[in-house]
RNA sequence: UGGCCGAUAGUAUAAUGGUAGUACAUCGGGUUUUGGUCCCGUCAGUGGGGGUUCAAAUCCUCCUCGGCCAGCCA
C-alpha cells in the first residue's frame, strides 16, 4: 500500500469536539490534560440516548490519555432515588466503561459549594430573596422584555449573611427565602437575570440524609463540581449553551478553576423518544412492564430485549457528534444490532407458529439425527445435531395453498428443502370444517439428505423446521417498536404520546415449538432463530428448563417488502 | 417584537478557500441449504439572494427555516 492510501485511511473523520480537545492540547491548555466526567441525575434509568454521551466522555478521556469520572449530580432530593443509581451503575458497566474509583457525587460537594455561596455573598455577588416563588416568576419578566430588580436585592451583605445560615439552620419553611446570584434583570440570557442558586428543601437526601434542609440548583452545582473535580472539558447538550455564560461567571466570581463547557445534540432516533419523565410516565401508567420493559429505549430495557453492548457502542460511534439538532432513522440501530448479533450468536430452529407436517413415506417409527452448523459466520461455533422423524412442525408463514408468482416455499405440489435434512413436497393439505389448514401430507426424497452431494435437483426454498415428537413447547414475545409515529414526543393536534402507542407493539405467543437444544438455554442467551430473527432469553419470566424468549430484532425481509408492494 | 445555537443526498455525518466523500435506508444484480450474511452496482445533496476570490459547502452580508431560554427541575 503507498504512503498515500495509508493516510487516506488512517484519516477518520473528527468531530468538533476532538478538533477543539486537540486544539487545547497543542496550546498546552491545562497541561495538556484531558479529564471528562459522565454526569447522570439519578432520577431515571439510562437511556440509549445517554449512551452517546458515556461513550463520547469516556472514550475521549481514553483517546486523549485521560480520565472520565462517572458523577452524580444529585442537587434535588425530591426526585433522586439509590433505585437509580445502582441501574446506572449497572448499565455503565454493562457498556464496558469504567471510572475506576472516581465514582463522585454533587452531594459530596455540599460543604464546598455552600463556602462558594458564602464568598458570593461576602463579594456582594449573591443575596437573599424573600419573595415568593410567584413574585420571582413575574419580575423575571419575558425573553423580549427585561425583568425588575428584586425589593430584597439591595440587602447588606451581614444581612445576607445571617439569612442564609439561619436557611441553612433550617430555621425557616420550603419556599420561604432563596439566594439568588446578583446579575443582570435586564440582560437578554434569562439564566443572567439574578438566577436562583439555593432553595429549602426541608428533605432528607439519598446520600446526604438530613443533613441540610438548602440544596444548591444546578446551575450552582454543575460547574463547581467540574471545577473540583479538575474536569477540563465539560461535556454537555445543547439546552445547556443558554447556561454557559452563568456557569463561566460563577467559576469566575468564585474564582476556582475553570473547565471549558462543550455542547452537542443529543441523540434522537425515530419511532422512540428520550425524555427520563416522559419514559418514567410510561412505567408509572403500566403502559410497559417497568423501566426494563424490552419495548423500552432505556438500557436495561435494551439488555432484556437481547441487545448487546457492542451493538450500542457501535451505533452510538456511528452516529457523529454535531450540534445539529437530529432525528437519526431507528434503521441505523437495528443495523448495528443485526451487524453484531449475525457474528456471535448460534442458529437454532424454532416453529412460531406450528403447522403440522406428515412424511408419508418417512418410517413412522424411525429417528435419525442430522449435522447442523451453529454459526455459519464462525466456524468455531461447530454443529450439534438434530432429531428428524416423519412426524414436523413448519411455519404457518412457510405454507400458502395458492401462493402468489414469487412465492418460494411449500405448496401444494411444491418441492422445498428442510434445511440440514431432505427435500418434501407437498401431496396433499388437510383441512378442518372451518376450512383452515391444520396439517400437510408429504413425502421426502430420501437422495436428498443434507450434505451428501447425491441429488443434482434444486429447489428455490430452504425452511426451518422441528421435529414435533422432540420440539418443546414454549412462550416467545415478539416485540415491534412502541410508538406508530416518527417522533412520539412532538405530536400535533392536543395528542400526546399517549395516543400514538402501537397498538402491535408486544405479540405473546404461547404455543412455539422449538428444537430440543433451546429447553437448557439461560437468561439473556442469544440465538439467531434460522429466518427468523434474533431472539434472547428473557430474563424476568423465563425459569429452570422453562425459557421464555424475547425477539430482539427480525432478520431484514425481502420477501416481506416484495410481499408488500 | 430579545438572546444564543444550527442548516450538506431520504436519514445521519465528513470535506477547515482547491475533485462534495462515508454510513444507514432505497432500488437492481451476483453468491447462498437462512428471501439472512457477503459481494457488486444504482439512486440521491451544499435552504435562498447578494458580495469577496483565479477558486466558496467553507469567508462577509441580508433573508428564510428549525432548536433552546420565562422551574425554588436537570
Amino acid at each position: 500500500m503507498s504512503n498515500k492510501e495509508t493516510e487516506i485511511l488512517d484519516e477518520k473523520p473528527i468531530d468538533f469536539i476532538r478538533a477543539k480537545i486537540k486544539e487545547d492540547i497543542a496550546n498546552n491548555k491545562n497541561e495538556g490534560r484531558v479529564h471528562t466526567r459522565f454526569p447522570p441525575e439519578p432520577n431515571g434509568y439510562l437511556h440509549i440516548g445517554h449512551s452517546k454521551s458515556i461513550n463520547l466522555n469516556f472514550s475521549l478521556a481514553k483517546e486523549f490519555g485521560g480520565k472520565c469520572n462517572l458523577r452524580f449530580d444529585d442537587t434535588n432530593p425530591s426526585k433522586e432515588e439509590v433505585e437509580y443509581v445502582d441501574s446506572i451503575k449497572r448499565d455503565i458497566k454493562w457498556l464496558g466503561f469504567d471510572w475506576a474509583d472516581r465514582e463522585y457525587y454533587a452531594s459530596d460537594y455540599f460543604d464546598e459549594i455552600f463556602e462558594y455561596a458564602v464568598i458570593l455573598i461576602k463579594k456582594g455577588k449573591a443575596y437573599v430573596d424573600s419573595s415568593s416563588m410567584e413574585e420571582i416568576k413575574t419580575s423575571r419578566g419575558m425573553p423580549t422584555s427585561p425583568g425588575v430588580e428584586s425589593p430584597f436585592r439591595n440587602r447588606s451583605v451581614q444581612e445576607n449573611l445571617d439569612l442564609f445560615e439561619r436557611m441553612k439552620n433550617g430555621e425557616f419553611k420550603d419556599g420561604e427565602h432563596v439566594l439568588r446570584a446578583k446579575i443582570d434583570m435586564s440582560s437578554p440570557n434569562m439564566n443572567m437575570r439574578d438566577p436562583v442558586l439555593y432553595r429549602i428543601k426541608n428533605e432528607s437526601h439519598h446520600r446526604t440524609g438530613d443533613k441540610w434542609c438548602i440544596y444548591p440548583m444546578y446551575d450552582m452545582a454543575h460547574g463547581q463540581s467540574d471545577s473540583i473535580e479538575r474536569i477540563t472539558h465539560s461535556i454537555c447538550t445543547l439546552e445547556f449553551e443558554n447556561h454557559r455564560p452563568l456557569y463561566d461567571w460563577l467559576i469566575k466570581e468564585i474564582e476556582i478553576f475553570p473547565p471549558q463547557q462543550i455542547e452537542f445534540a443529543r441523540l434522537n432516533i425515530s419511532y422512540t423518544m428520550m425524555s427520563k419523565r416522559k419514559l418514567l410516565l410510561l412505567v408509572q401508567e403500566g403502559i410497559v412492564d417497568g423501566w426494563d420493559d424490552p419495548r423500552m429505549p432505556t438500557l436495561s430495557g435494551m439488555r432484556r430485549a437481547g441487545y448487546t453492548p457492542e451493538a450500542i457502542n457501535s451505533f452510538a460511534e456511528g452516529v457523529g457528534v454535531a450540534k445539529r439538532n437530529a432525528l437519526v432513522d431507528v434503521a441505523k440501530l437495528e443495523h448495528s444490532l443485526r451487524d453484531h448479533l449475525n457474528k456471535i450468536t448460534d442458529r437454532r430452529m424454532a416453529v412460531l407458529n406450528p403447522l403440522k407436517v406428515t412424511i408419508t413415506n418417512y418410517p413412522g417409527d424411525q429417528t435419525e439425527e442430522l449435522e447442523a452448523i451453529n454459526n455459519p459466520e464462525d466456524e468455531t461455533a461447530g454443529i450439534r445435531k438434530l432429531p428428524f422423524c416423519s412426524e414436523l412442525f413448519i411455519d404457518r408463514d412457510d405454507f400458502m395453498e395458492d401462493p402468489p408468482k414469487k412465492y418460494f416455499r411449500l405448496s401444494p405440489g411444491n418441492e422445498v428443502r428442510l434445511k440440514y435434512a431432505y427435500f418434501i413436497k407437498c401431496e396433499e393439505v388437510l383441512k378442518n370444517d372451518s376450512g383452515e389448514v391444520i396439517e400437510l401430507k408429504c413425502t421426502y426424497d430420501p437422495e436428498t439428505k443434507s450434505g451428501t452431494g447425491t441429488s443434482t435437483r434444486k429447489v428455490k426454498s430452504t425452511i426451518h423446521w422441528v421435529s414435533a415428537r422432540h420440539a418443546f413447547d414454549a412462550e416467545v414475545r415478539l416485540y415491534d417498536r412502541l410508538f406508530s409515529v416518527e417522533d412520539p414526543a412532538s405530536t400535533k393536534d392536543g395528542k400526546d404520546f399517549r395516543d400514538v402507542l402501537n397498538p402491535n407493539s408486544l405479540e405473546i405467543l404461547s404455543a412455539c415449538k422449538l428444537e430440543p437444544s433451546l429447553q437448557e438455554a439461560k437468561s439473556e442467551d442469544k440465538f439467531q432463530f434460522e429466518r427468523l430473527g434474533y431472539f434472547c432469553v428473557d430474563s424476568k419470566y423465563s425459569s429452570q428448563g422453562k425459557p421464555v424468549f424475547n425477539r430482539t430484532v427480525t432478520l431484514r425481509d425481502t420477501w416481506a417488502r416484495i410481499n408488500k408492494k
